[in-house]
DNA sequence: CTGAAAGCGCTTACAG
DNA sequence: CTGAAAGCGCTTACAG
């Protein structure tokens, strides 16, 4: 095909045939050349290749895929791209794909099924190799099915499913947010609010589940009425700084749901006239790269996000290459970092 | 092919001439009916839909581009898209692109021209309709003209690039910036500093020309050690709080690159023990979600991200569309929004 | 070491 | 309203 370009000049489509006609040559050695096949002659190759190079060829994925039905892309959906948390797990994936040549393609789900099964049926009819997702609130364990079934392979990150034998790759959360929670108590408060989180992911109800666990362990009893369920974002811990304030039982310390619910928290509270870190304790979830330069800096407990993303992309590609890599639960153990944010108790 | 399914399932490749053979009927047929031509019988239609679905039929958008060599792809490519500022962008290209549906493949390049062009390369394989970008640092025109000359037209958003006819959109730096410098000249302030951004890119040099246009305008001498470059993150703005608050000439105000290095750079005040809002002022640049909710609550500059991504993609999809889009620079008017991070002179 | 030919799964003129 | 056939640009046995 040709097209005409803007300024005049004319495109002319490079392709196989192209480079073969004006070598003389066929277009099998021109695909074996390219691909680097020992099959080739190194001086055909070189000469091939340079040709290929002053001639603007261009490969053909599409071409190539439809004969092979292998596409190098991989898929990678989660809730939000935006969320620092996905971010950096976002970012050892790509790290560990990139070296291995392949091109991977991102989606928000904002968990929405509906969105999530669109991209699944997208990747696959563009023949995707492989999908890592963090599954959105209420995926049916056939839009999972729906990818394996038609030969596309799927690891799943930060949230877990049942009835799935899907390799997983998780934080230790019930253990990680029992770590806060032990810390607060040994810093001597009892009265310990939760904030944020939801019952709908495996997640939210195992750092519920954390939380309870610690304080009834400590001779605590659980106050369903200081758990607020919800935030999520920074926005989310601001707007409950309200609620956790005017809680008649007036709580010391918070155990929140993530880091940016947590600097959320701290800055309303900062709002109203009273000092995150002396007045009340607060401690986040993730260790974000941000929670060291909160003020104050925020004590936290390490979530192991590249670590999950990049024992989730050598796994997907391990599959790809045909090694059975073990399906289940893999618990990333989560850790303490103490920091300025949570002091001893301070009675208002 | 056969792929033999974890489980036992044997899943058998379903297309076109499967619900063809399986209902009497031609693949041409088939392919019409699914893509609702009214060439097709409704009825017949209907059943063939049926049939595809009860098969599990998949489309092959491999395939069907090669034939009709369009993808339904379009690339997207920015600095870094943990930023917020480009995250805010993206979401706005997305549900914008989700609307057409077009399939959108993001890539980082982090200021590296190579990678920039592997992305550009790796699209082009891929057939991909148009690229969306954010030019890496010392981008050459040929890599913008590759795109072009392989039929893929390009859009840049946020930074442009000299010597090139191509549309984009971004918001009005110099204007902007002097907003913010006014802003503060009007409070009072005279020694006014700089931080974060870099001459690399026409928007660094722009946000320098501004701040420097504004305090010559207001008889203010310009001092270039009250210029800290570099930083464009919270932890570069925390960083640089240090030598910021270092400065012999005492600066009362900062204006920022950007809301992060704002951020970053309160925090860094608040640390040293300084109040900023009362003992400095900071402006930050942007109008992130996150601004809002700082404490103290940012002074800043609406910068209409959304509208640069929604603008950005219309122009793309138009231009796919056949429409001649007027090409050269098009400025988003920044606006100001004043909170509580600045006020009157206070002298240290 | 190189070439001729089939085929991946679609769409699109063209016939009827 | 439906079908037969060519072709998109590759790769892969198979021959030589």
């Amino acid at each position: 095909m040709h097209r005409s370009i803007k300024g005049g000049k004319v495109a002319q489509k490079v392709k196989l045939s192209t480079i073969a006609e004006s070598l003389g040559l066929s277009t099998a050695t021109i695909s074996l050349a390219l691909r680097d096949s020992p099959l080739v002659a190194a001086d055909t190759r070189e000469k091939i290749k340079e040709q290929a190079r002053t001639l603007g060829y261009i490969y053909n994925r599409r071409a190539a895929s439809l004969r092979t039905s292998r596409s190098g892309i991989i898929g990678v959906v989660v809730h939000d791209i935006m969320n620092p948390f996905y971010g950096e797990i976002l970012k050892a994936i790509e790290s560990e794909l990139d070296r291995s040549r392949h091109t991977f393609i991102l989606s928000n789900h904002y968990d929405s099924v509906d969105k999530q099964r669109n991209f699944i049926e997208t990747l696959l009819q563009l023949g995707g190799d492989g999908v890592i997702m963090s599954p959105a609130i209420g995926t049916p364990v056939e839009d999972i099915r729906l990818a394996e079934d038609n030969g596309m392979p799927a690891i799943l990150i930060a949230r877990q499913m049942e009835g799935l034998d899907v390799p997983t790759y998780r934080g230790d959360d019930s253990y990680g947010i029992s770590l806060a929670t032990n810390h607060l108590i040994g810093l001597g408060h009892r009265t310990i609010a939760m904030i944020g989180g939801t019952d709908q992911t495996s997640t939210g109800r195992d750092r519920y589940q954390g939380y309870v666990n610690a304080l009834r362990k400590a001779g605590i009893e659980v106050d369903p009425e200081l758990r607020i369920p919800g935030p999520r974002t920074k926005q989310g811990g601001f707007e409950a700084a309200v609620h956790f304030l005017s809680l008649p039982q007036k709580p010391t310390a918070a155990v929140c749901w993530n880091d940016l619910v947590a600097i959320g928290l701290m800055n309303g509270i900062a709002r109203a006239g009273l000092v995150p870190g002396r007045d009340i304790s607060v401690t986040g979830y993730d260790d974000l790269e941000e929670a060291s330069i909160a003020t104050p800096s925020l004590t936290t407990v390490w979530n192991g996000q590249a670590e999950v993303g990049r024992l989730a992309a050598r796994a997907l590609l391990d599959k790809l290459a045909g090694s059975h890599e073990p399906d289940g639960i893999h618990l990333i153990k989560p850790e303490m970092r103490i920091r300025q944010s949570t002091g001893p108790i301070h009675i208002r």
